[in-house]
DNA sequence: GCGGGCATTGCGGATTTCCACAATATGCGT
DNA sequence: ACGCATATTGTGGAAATCCGCAATGCCCGC
């Protein structure tokens, strides 16, 4: 699939612009002046990441961001955001959109960090379907990461765990959210799904 | 992975007369004396089916039964109960034991019993590791149970579900609960794990 | 010594999962 | 008509998951 910087703002002459700016650093680009317009179209298989505008009318930002999320989207986001915006913008971050951008900006930076975010969807979407990458990233986990990982791909509940490794039961969730990470995941079914074509397992 | 029925009984005289009972309608028995002496020798590999007294010294019956679930043991387990101790039983019978039999009880019964949990249990395996009866077993599902397994599969919360399918969070876990149970599994992973070599998936 | 990585743990709160119990409606086969 | 399977929904409560915030200790490299 191609990969494209989303630009999703209700401002045209910026999206233009941010448009013109990327396209001439070689980044592909398409644009939706609302946040509806690009959810009707969004995929969870799309690739490349999104830049989004906070302030828009009908659905914003952080809604479209919210519900974006809530879906699975896996696409890297930078925010874009007016100086008085900031809190809404750090929000969505602690939320984990990759950045975010006060406007005006300085089009080096912005193009720099859409090529960034391109970059890290390009390696999430790598480690999720290479088998090689996927050795890469196991060999990444700590010790204990991998005793985690072993486990949950039994289906066990985090006490049980816990109990197995004597270990509490945060200690278990602090190892089981560091390898989901490492290993690219959200959810336990989709680590199971990333290792298929590891039989032998990590053990 | 050779079936047994495992007797777990602090009685040798009931434990060697099963035992004795069960061989000669062909089954393989393993016999152990206390909860904890065959917690040490469980795993989650064992085939066959656990026969397990209600009243033992040191670990209980259920205190044992309770272990084993939360460790996930798929084998069936039938609990012998005395008259008095029914109520325990039952209790057992709702946290999803196969069956439970009141000593002194018919010998036939018992065996068939037995044989039948043996059965249920082959029966699970092969479903586990035969891709041809995952499609048998896909097939099972209704179009409801489909619809939402494949978007278990996709890691999305059962609320993103039930938005999508027009239909409420409770009718979604009914639906994910039914089609665990048709395809013979108790989590997410282990689904993902089951249906890995699907790749097309069931939609 | 300092900084960083790793391992560990506790607390508190929010969210999600799970399910017993209960109920209604529809369609189909006997 | 009756029974069964399927689909749906609500209530309430328990358990499990998730994570921010905070902290300590150990080891290793600079």
């Amino acid at each position: 699939m191609t990969a494209y910087a989303y630009l999703v703002d209700d401002d045209d002459a910026i999206r233009d612009s941010l448009s013109w700016l990327l396209e001439s650093r070689g980044v592909a680009c398409q644009g939706y002046s609302s946040a509806e317009e690009f959810l009707a179209v969004w995929s969870p298989a799309l690739a490349g990441c999104l830049v989004l505008d906070i302030r828009m009318d009908g659905m914003s930002g952080p809604e479209l961001f919210d519900i974006l999320r809530e879906r699975g989207n896996k696409l890297p986001v930078i925010i874009l955001t007016g100086h008085g915006d900031v809190p809404m913008a750090v929000s969505a971050l602690k939320k984990g959109a990759f950045d975010f951008v006060e406007k005006p900006c300085n089009d080096n930076e912005l193009a720099n960090r859409v090529i960034e975010a391109l970059k890290l969807d390009e390696t999430q979407r790598l480690a999720a379907s290479g088998n090689v990458s996927v050795n890469t990233l196991i060999d990444s986990l700590t010790t204990r990461e991998q005793q985690v990982m072993e486990r949950v791909l039994t289906g066990k509940l985090n006490k049980v765990i816990a109990d197995e490794l004597r270990i509490s039961m945060r200690t278990v969730e602090v190892h089981r959210a560091k390898l989901f990470e490492k290993m690219g995941v959200r959810t336990a079914v989709e680590l199971a799904q990333l290792l298929a074509g590891k039989r032998g397992g990590p053990g």
